[in-house]
DNA sequence: AGCACGCCGACT
DNA sequence: GTCGGCGTGCTC
């Protein structure tokens, strides 16, 4: 017998099936991952496929050596779903496979826990060769570097130097582990009655297809949900159900572990390498049967589906977008498909793209439009900030809402303010000759940091001392600009000197214990008050919360992306969904420079099918997705002058298609990726849009072009969320 | 990725 | 000649 055996290397030039002679002694069946003999080496390899025959030369194949696991790690489901998506998303076969089991099971290439640094060692008594150019290179780089870098640093030098003083013990190679912090959760549990509307839905959810829940916030999904999944295990079957990372709160766990119990696998960043593993068994071996997490859940290895959820499903973390780089929904759907369940997409505020499908009949419609606890939706009041400036306010708050605040201050109750950005300010400026300090690795701009004084680089991390004098005019005059959290925090602390005003942003719930505590500490304070970025916009319910203030709406509609309108929306709709959840009655003030745009109005009234027509016609005109397709392909390497040669080739091909595909390509053009630099690499791209009837068809074709002139593996991605 | 192979310049 | 550096091609 023969078996075809994806070798698990993430490399363009290991992607493909090699074949090997399976021996009478051994018991190898599909999925199973196994050591095999290649090269000179023994490596790991995943069976995809057994047969009596073979296409290679039999001559030359070699014997699988042994079994790593005496089970079937790959279960022929997801054997189907790999070739799906590498033909979808033109992905590497053993990058997808990796994301089906749980890195603990492939010792020492962790990636996420783990990283390969060099470290120089002591080595005066050494002597190097004159003509060892590269390694003297590597030496250099070192010193400057704090004498340690990692094999990603140093792989532009070339393997063959990197190993050649790694013999001389002049360089040593160490792994370092990036620690994860275990998170516990508390359980607790509440019985709710259900309303028509949710019933209904219920109902409705039964056959194979794909259905769109679109429900006001409030409207009780969540209880849809679990109802789902308990009928899916009461007919004998499984449930996958995913949430934005963002919103796995402890609530949100607890409330399905309490329903559920021993059922659940949980599946969440928070979760230890050896936790992440143990629920990841406990699905594999079926004593679990719901398997609750973040994007990557979806890979569950759970059989006899009985239904899939996705909820708020417009999120954009559920587009991958580091490699591979893939749409969760494509996944759902044909796992829900290859087990003819249903699959739910829940979302107050629809994407565009799902919406539109759901219009067309691809998906079906169910609408939830009451409050389960049948309260209004909050008031949203659009305040013009220029109107603000014209009458003498140049601050960053509005007169309604300061005096808004005050008045939920007296009443001992709690607001929200919610803003769209990290950090006390974007980016370090001299106001003299305009220089902007950047990131040496990224070319980006770091981010002051007030809590520690520090720039930080929101890409790699690297952080730098702050700037006194300018480094190019040597001017003093160099100063920080546009607002953010910790900016907000301290003037707000001028306002309410006496009130508890807590943060909660990226820089501030490093660890999932600090999200737990703010969260905790503003629910046992009152009055007061909760700044935060988009993390404060969706999936708790404070009830004391009466007043949200979204201080920059504009932040995202200034983006240039096709989607920042639709973000906005739901940003907007999402925040304000925080406002008044149970007893009082809530208010959101919406602060705007640009007031008059029809995002503000439809969100105002919480008219998501108006701004969807609206938004769909400018679309349409425009031609921008759902009504075309948007293609990036990245290049990337340490040599800038290879990836500028490769696009530059590429290009020039894929042009050559405008003469087959005239009308279809809409347009196409190459440039430098807007951040050209990350970690040491350059970033070029080539962006091109096309009508959707080829859409398919020119990928295919741009995929084979790219293939043929590429040696090292670039990335596509579709619709991309942001082009940085 | 990482190994062998082979070409090339430098040095006893 | 011979040694080590470093680019290239191949792995069932």
């Amino acid at each position: 017998m023969f078996a075809k055996v994806i070798i698990d290397q993430d490399v363009k030039a290991l992607d493909k099936v090699f074949e090997y002679i399976i021996p009478d002694n051994l018991n190898i069946n599909v999925g199973m991952r196994v050591y095999v003999p290649f090269g000179q080496r023994i490596l790991q390899g995943f069976v995809i496929d057994i047969n009596n025959s073979c296409e290679y030369d039999e001559n030359k194949l070699k014997k699988i050596i042994s079994k790593i696991d005496d089970f079937s790690a790959i279960k022929p489901e997801m054997i189907d779903l790999m070739h799906y998506m590498a033909k979808k998303n033109h992905l590497k076969l053993a990058s997808i496979l990796r994301l089906f089991i749980p890195a603990e099971m492939r010792e020492g290439k962790v990636k996420e826990l783990f990283e390969t640094i060099y470290i120089l060692n002591d080595f005066s008594e050494i002597k190097l060769s004159k003509n060892a150019k590269k390694q003297y290179e590597i030496i250099e780089f070192l010193k400057s570097n704090n004498l340690k870098a990692s094999s990603a640093e140093l792989s532009k030098y070339g393997y063959s130097a990197i190993k050649a003083l790694c013999e001389k013990n002049i360089l040593i190679k160490e792994k370092r582990e990036i620690k994860r912090a275990p998170f516990v959760i508390s359980q607790t549990s509440k019985k709710v009655e259900l309303n028509q509307g949710q019933k209904n839905a219920i109902q409705q959810i039964k056959e194979n297809k794909t259905y769109l829940l679109h429900g006001v916030t409030g409207s009780g999904k969540t209880e849809v949900y679990m109802n789902l999944i308990e009928n899916a295990l009461m007919s004998g079957k499984n449930a996958i159900m995913l949430v934005p990372e963002i919103s796995l709160t402890p609530q949100i766990m607890s409330n399905f572990k309490a329903r559920f119990g021993e059922n659940v696998a949980l599946l969440h960043s928070g979760l230890s390498a050896g936790e992440r593993f143990d629920e990841w068994k406990r699905i594999f071996s079926g004593q679990a049967r719901i398997a609750i997490g973040a994007r990557s859940a979806i890979f569950a290895p759970i059989e006899n589906l009985g239904i899939i959820i996705i909820d708020e499903e417009h999120e954009a973390s559920y587009i991958s977008e580091s490699n591979p780089r893939f749409d969760t929904h494509d996944v759902a759907q044909f796992r829900a498909r290859y087990n003819k369940c249903p699959l739910v997409l829940g979302s107050a505020t629809p994407s565009i793209e799902s919406y539109e499908k759901a219009k067309q009949g691809e998906y079906e419609l169910i609408e939830l439009a009451t409050r389960a606890n049948g309260r209004e939706l909050p008031k949203i009041q659009i305040i013009d900030m220029m109107n603000e400036i014209r009458t003498g306010n140049s601050g960053i708050f509005s007169n309604q809402l300061i005096a808004d605040l005050a008045n939920v201050i007296n009443n001992k109750k709690q607001a929200m303010i919610f803003i769209n950005r990290r950090g006390y300010s974007s980016f370090m400026r001299c106001r003299d000759c305009g220089y902007i300090a950047k990131c040496v690795d990224c070319d980006v701009s770091l981010v002051y940091h007030r809590e520690d004084n520090r720039l930080k680089c929101h890409y790699c991390g690297k952080q730098y001392k702050v700037l006194d004098k300018c480094p190019k005019c040597g001017s003093e005059n160099i100063k920080n600009g546009a607002v953010g959290t910790e900016q907000v925090v301290h003037k707000l602390a001028e306002y309410f000197p006496d009130v508890k005003i807590l943060r909660m942003d990226n820089d501030t719930t490093t660890t999932k214990n600090s999200h737990q505590k703010i969260l905790s500490e503003f629910k046992n304070t009152l009055p007061s008050i909760l700044v935060g970025t988009q993390m404060i916009a969706k999936g708790h319910d404070f009830e004391n919360v009466v007043l949200v203030g979204i201080v920059d709406a504009d932040q995202s509609l200034y983006h240039a992306d096709y989607r920042s309108t639709e973000r906005t929306f739901q940003l907007i709709t999402q925040v304000s969904g925080r406002a008044g959840r149970s007893e009082s009655e809530g208010k959101v003030v919406l602060q705007t420079y640009s007031p008059h745009h029809y995002v503000y109005k439809f969100a105002a009234n919480y008219d998501y099918k108006g701004f969807f027509r609206k938004e769909e016609n400018i679309r349409q005109t425009s031609q921008f997705p759902p009504f075309t397709r948007i293609l990036r392909i990245l290049f990337s390497d340490h040599e800038e002058n290879y990836v500028r040669e490769m696009l530059k080739i590429c290009y020039t091909e894929i042009e050559n298609l405008k003469n087959k595909y005239k009308d279809d390509i809409i347009y196409l053009d190459a440039m430098k990726s807007p951040i050209k630099r990350i970690q040491d690499k350059y970033r070029y791209q080539i962006l091109m849009r096309f009508k959707l009837n080829k859409a398919d068809e020119i990928e295919d074709e741009v995929f084979n072009i790219v293939d043929k002139n590429t040696k090292t593996s670039v990335f596509f991605e579709v619709n991309p969320q942001n082009l940085s």
